[in-house]
DNA sequence: AGCTATTAATAATC
DNA sequence: TGATTATTAATAGCT
């Protein structure tokens, strides 16, 4: 788009690949940008280069824009109640639970191709509808994991660090490396400050 | 960007502002495409126009983004084993459970400093793995889910429709609007073609 | 990382 | 909507 014009393939040189990456990865976002506020859409762009690196772009919140998407379905609000495809795929089951022989050749053809496309609809729709139910319940979902990940973690800290206090009968399955920088209860070494030995962030 | 210079800001004119919608997701759309080809990388976009309507592209498979997406942790790897984050998560709760008052007020708000940082992070961090894993599980549960739903549905069809054979004590709980375009068995109406009735695509 | 010569995108208009 | 066109914006090839 500019000094020569490029056929649109896969750039081969590496070097050149990376630099056509940033300038034109720059560019897509200011146009996602643009358009979002321009017309007020809600955008969401997810970029991974070929080196697993995540450049990534909301309008909004990016759980949000991924919820919708998962939820939406065209025509999603007639479901539900039974509706006319669901009928359609109730209506093969029972035929071939009773008397399906009724029908021609031909007519049980017809059929056959439009369950097919019925149910994949049908199921296409449940599948968004389950993924955004389940977006819903993730974040419950990771408090309770985490809650029982630090129960069992700080368990197995306690009894690695010394004291003896496995009173209850509890196994130790593995000894871990967490005790280089962290002793004993009241903070004992040089105490005054973890931060530094602990790697975190810190600043007042 | 072009006849007129334009500031990016919202347009007010509805008219307006869906035709430039229209232009500009497509420009968008084709740059993602562009992008993907040229370097190889995997994109994927969501947008919502202001009236709700979903327009998307991925360059694979969007679920498979997504996934990577909610995956996609800086500095991941590090974690299953105790990181350093989770040693300090673990001394806090310890000390906490123990005589955190060996310590002065100042080391005191330090400590609580770090442990928010830390731990939001592997909360985030949790989150986004559980998310992966969950995306993985959604086609399962979608299946089976959908399996329950069409048992049940067709059960209650069945017995809406009409032959008597409630005769393992099934209840009913309700009627529903099914009866309308399926009557008896073997079709019986205007029995050649179902396909209009049912309003599904079919061609040959 | 900068710099332009070009092409591509698109705002205004019909 | 669709097509046209005058402009601006994006960027490929070089440094």
């Amino acid at each position: 788009m500019t000094r020569a014009k490029i056929k649109i393939k896969k750039i081969d040189n590496i070097t050149a690949r990376q630099v056509t990456f940033s300038k034109r990865r720059r560019g897509l976002f200011k146009k996602a940008e643009e358009l979002s506020v321009l017309c007020d859409a809600d955008v969401g762009l997810i970029v991974f280069s070929s080196t697993g690196k995540l450049f990534d772009y909301s309008s909004s919140s990016m759980n949000d824009i991924i919820t919708k998407y998962n939820t939406h379905s065209p025509g999603m609000d007639k479901l539900d109640r039974p509706s006319l495809e669901l009928q359609v795929v109730q209506k093969n089951i029972w035929m071939k639970g009773d008397d399906l022989q009724g029908l021609s050749l031909n007519e049980l053809q017809q059929l056959e191709k439009k369950l097919e496309s019925g149910l994949d609809r049908v199921l296409e729709i449940k599948e968004k509808q389950m993924m955004g139910q389940i977006s819903e319940l993730q974040k419950k979902v990771a408090e309770t994991e985490m809650e029982a990940m630090l129960r069992k973690a700080t368990m197995r800290f306690l009894m690695d660090s010394n004291m003896g206090m496995q009173e209850e009968g509890v196994s130790l399955e593995s000894t871990n490396n967490v005790s280089s920088c962290i002793s004993d209860p009241p903070v004992e070494d040089d105490s005054s400050d973890t931060s530094l030995k602990l790697g975190l962030p810190f600043s007042d």
